[in-house]
DNA sequence: CGGTTTTGACCGGCGC
DNA sequence: GCGCCGGTCAAAACCG
């Protein structure tokens, strides 16, 4: 009793060793986190040069008067609302703009600055929207303008672009996004009403016209279509912009579109002005590595092969393609479409391509329909919404059997990947900003690096609640359904992932595990 | 009863 | 000028 017996004295000694390998551990703990200091660090660094660069490029490229006036202004009228989408443009009515751009041949004149597709937070995300396309940050302007006829900022606005505008108004990029999809149509988590279904030529099965019914005056339509070539992979194109405030779900779609709208615009006004931007993430064989390949090309092939919107009209307008169609044992390139291509606007395309997932992956930011809790915490390097689909499945392996070298590869590519590639950065710049802006603007000036880490935008997770409070948003139906109805249900675990995943298409992660170990219990504050 | 879907008609652009 | 085609309209049907 008095003396200490065999089995403690191995207790001690099993203790001292515990000690010892959580001290190791949190050293190792330590140093991945200066890792992953340095490359937010990086990252940051890339954002602000390339925020230099955006106002570079605009002051050389777009038009005076286009920008400024509509930069600066009207951003303290409202209180910081819900982040809404702008998906190309959608001022006028479409009939409108069709015949004011035949009138002033706009199809000849298509250039990045005139596209909208970003987010329009009405004061957020101003700042890099209109760095985007100047024309986005009056569009919001006109449509209040037409709604309300009294504000006056707007008629300056519209005032002094009127050219620019009318003409801008009839070359409104789009926005495409293939999915695995079984149902007739994508839930996108906006409201949406069938106004028209046509056969298209060259392909059976019918294309369908919605409308976007949230706002009477939402101009924002899109087309849903089957492929003809997989009938399970399912085409949406959406067209116009949001004029009204956006549902969870819908802000989560709205940012991955806007972000590869964003691309698209960066790349056909700055980089690749006449063409094809073919953005590939996932199966690019020119730069696998740990199961992170980046890869851009101009490749006027392929990009016809794969993103051609299907049986599109002549495409008025520049379109991009998002591919969240996976193909597990090939390349994306396995899917033979060999559709018309627009000889005027080439589509842009970017591929989302996981090498397992089949049916809307990470895109909108939940890796899975099913207890996205329990997948983070099995899975410990998901950080929810790796949108720029980093071959996840591959890189958790690599994770899970604690290769680091993976993580550094992982940061090094994705460094590389956005310091050289310009549309990349500007699809960054588009999603980050909107981060940043929102938290300076809500007084949470915690910076970019709480912009990057996950779930960080806290202010946009209250917004983000309200807004998943919508009973707009219970459309029942749509593949993405099962996503967001168990996302903004009432039932805690899911209902409360979503509130902190920003509705962003990229998401850049600070740590792995315990990052997360921190993430979740942050969520529940906010209910 | 209000909102949505269906579906044939209509319109405009484009190519020949 | 004509026909084809994509997109939209609008009345009727449908649904909850």
């Amino acid at each position: 009793m008095s003396s200490p017996s065999g089995p403690d004295i191995e207790e001690k000694r099993v203790t001292k060793d515990e000690v010892n390998s959580c001290k190791t551990e949190m050293g190792e703990v330590k140093e991945e986190n200066e890792r992953l200091k340095m490359m937010l660090e990086q990252v940051e660094k890339d954002y602000h040069s390339l925020q230099l660069r955006f106002f570079d490029i605009l002051h050389k490229d777009v038009p005076k008067g286009v920008v400024d006036s509509s930069t600066s202004h009207d951003e303290t009228e409202e209180p910081h609302e819900l982040v809404s989408l702008c998906l190309g443009r959608g001022p006028t009515e479409p009939k409108k703009e069709a015949r004011i751009g035949n009138s002033n041949k706009p199809k000849e004149k298509y250039v990045g600055t005139n596209l909208t597709l970003g987010l329009d937070s009405k004061h957020v995300l101003s700042k890099v929207v209109s760095d985007l396309s100047p024309a986005s940050s009056e569009e919001p302007k006109e449509m209040e303008a037409k709604e309300t006829s009294s504000t006056n900022q707007s008629a300056k606005v519209i005032n002094v672009n009127d050219d620019v505008s009318d003409q801008m108004a009839a070359k409104r990029a789009r926005v495409s996004v293939r999915s695995r999809c079984d149902t007739p149509t994508m839930n996108d988590g906006c409201q949406w009403r069938k106004y028209g279904q046509k056969i298209a030529k060259g392909n059976p099965c019918p294309r369908a016209y919605y409308r976007c019914t949230v706002a009477p005056t939402c101009p924002v339509r899109k087309q849903v279509q089957r492929c003809a070539e997989d009938l399970s992979i399912l085409i949406t194109t959406y067209e116009g912009t949001h004029n009204h405030p956006l549902p969870v779900s819908a802000t989560a779609m709205a940012s991955t579109t806007s972000a590869a709208a964003s691309m698209l615009l960066s790349g056909s006004s700055t980089s690749h002005p006449a063409g094809h931007i073919s953005a590939s993430f996932g199966h690019s064989p020119t730069t696998p590595f740990n199961g992170v390949s980046f890869s851009q090309r101009l490749d006027e092939s392929r990009a016809k092969q794969l993103f051609s919107p299907p049986n599109h009209a002549p495409h008025l307008f520049p379109t991009i393609t998002l591919d969240l169609t996976s193909s597990p044992s090939s390349s994306p390139s396995t899917h033979n479409f060999h559709l018309p291509s627009n000889p005027k606007f080439s589509p842009a395309s970017l591929n989302f391509c996981s090498s397992e997932h089949n049916s809307m992956p990470f895109i909108w930011g939940y890796g899975t329909t099913t207890t996205p809790i329990d997948k983070v915490r099995t899975r410990p390097v998901i950080k929810g919404n790796q949108c720029f689909q980093f071959q996840e499945n591959n890189f958790y392996e690599q994770c899970i059997t604690n290769q680091t070298p993976s993580r550094e590869a992982l940061a090094e590519t994705i460094t590389k990947a956005i310091s050289t590639d310009p549309s990349l950065r500007s699809a960054i710049a588009a999603a980050v900003t909107s981060i940043v802006g929102h938290g300076s603007n809500s007084g949470n000036h915690e910076g970019a690096e709480n912009v990057l880490s996950l779930g960080l935008n806290l202010k946009l997770g209250e917004n983000l609640q309200l807004a998943s409070t919508n009973p707009l948003n219970q459309n029942g139906k749509g593949c993405l359904t099962g996503h967001f109805k168990s996302l903004s249900s009432t039932s805690s675990d899911a209902g409360k992932f979503i509130l902190l995943k920003p509705p962003l298409p990229f998401s850049f992660s600070k740590s792995s595990t315990n990052q997360i170990n921190h993430y979740v219990p942050e969520m529940n504050t906010h209910h």
